[in-house]
DNA sequence: GCAGGGATTTGCGCAACCGCAATTGATTGT
DNA sequence: ACAATCAATTGCGGTTGCGCAAATCCCTGC
């Protein structure tokens, strides 16, 4: 038997609306999971209000796996974006794959990995960095993961609020409303229905990757050309 | 031959003088470590001069070998805080032992897993609490990884400097000290040749985990003091 | 014991950014 | 079409925390 016929006999597939919870932080009763279809966001909150987007799952990603190796609680919750299909496998049939097939846990450990490479990066980013350029680097992130050229420009997969770039970057709804309004005001980008198309790459970059130089974002331009 | 004899055989040891670098950020002759005696800080800085500490590594813990399976470049420095001896693999050799012993990769998981929540609660910190809490956080952390009980509290096993506790914490060195000059004051710790001795983790723990009820850290409390 | 150099503290001023509150704009259900 | 709900914007004031600069402390080497 090939690894291919193995994990696919042990998978449990799954259909899922839009906008519905697939699992909860917490929740014990952990699965690993592969969406086949669809968009998903993975998203923790603490004790306090606070809340950040950790990342979004697309077609082919694996998510909610690594619980099963670590506490056998989902560290974080998991939302649809859009109508989605999963597949999944309890913490034995895995297990029994991966020692079956080491190549699989092989991968596996590149997949977590890079995720935790990329968090590492993050860290640094949430530490050192201004929420202006924080924001810039999240739009990036997401044209490149998850956007579509079109005429009017690169618009993200799926409507995001105010609030969800906050909780990307790590910043606060009105700081997150300030900084997109004022990229829309210099013609950056343009949000219609939630959806983000940002028509000027080449600028977010130059905020994304200023050495600060007291350069000033825009907020700081905007501030001037008030007092001017 | 056991999983063991097979580690062993292809292990490369070294020994390692205090204050060195063990690895370099960037560099791509990347193999996979594990530290047998010692303790070795892992840090990260970028093109524009900030850094952070990304976390301490002890005796018997994996350092590095993420990089093996992603970019095969060391994603951050290594620095040793005493003498320390280490053993590492080529990937070669490591890939060798995780297809011959799933155990060894399924095992690996589990670290890098751990490490990715680690991170990501990490990423959650930094964006949602203040920077007291924030040291708090560190400070407790710390202390459960490398204290040791003694007469005069728990005494953090290396020596840090300021600096290093605002990288641990994501702020600045004249913050750090600020707030843990405060806690001095407080009596809550004392640091006595770089090596810092909680006294009362109650306390550390209270700031930590304080739902921000305006009930305000040290800092804003000894203002008040000061005005009043 | 003394000079030198790093580490630390702290006053002061300032910039970033938070967050309320009020308004406007958009979306949905009936 | 209209009310109700939700999202976004923005003025304003307040807080946090950054960062220079100067003073002090403390360790190390001579």
């Amino acid at each position: 038997m090939t690894a291919l016929d193995d994990v696919l006999a042990s998978a449990a597939p799954r259909s899922l609306a839009r906008d519905c919870r697939v699992f909860n932080q917490g929740e014990t009763r952990v699965r690993a999971h592969v969406l086949v279809d669809g968009w998903i966001r993975i998203s923790q909150s603490g004790s306090d209000g606070g809340q950040v987007v950790l990342r979004f799952i697309g077609p082919g990603d694996i998510f909610g796996a690594v619980s099963l190796f670590t506490d056998r609680r989902y560290p974080a919750d998991a939302d649809t974006l859009t109508d989605a299909t999963e597949v999944s496998w309890s913490d034995k049939a895995l297990l029994e794959l991966m020692s079956s097939h080491p190549q699989i846990a092989i991968n596996a450990i590149r997949i977590v990995g890079q995720r935790l490479q990329e968090a590492q990066h993050r860290v640094r980013e949430l530490a050192t960095q201004s929420a202006e350029r924080r924001v810039a680097h999240a739009l990036l992130r997401l044209t490149r993961q998850v956007g579509t050229a079109t005429a009017r420009g690169i618009v993200i997969r799926f409507p995001l609020r105010r609030k969800d770039i906050a909780d990307i970057a790590g910043t606060t709804l009105y700081s997150a409303s300030r900084i997109l309004s004022a990229w829309e005001r210099a013609g950056w980008l343009k949000t219609l229905d939630r959806r983000i198309a940002v028509e000027s790459l080449p600028e977010l970059a130059r905020i994304a990757d200023e050495e600060s130089e007291t350069e000033g974002g825009v907020i700081a331009a905007s501030a001037d050309r008030h007092a001017g």
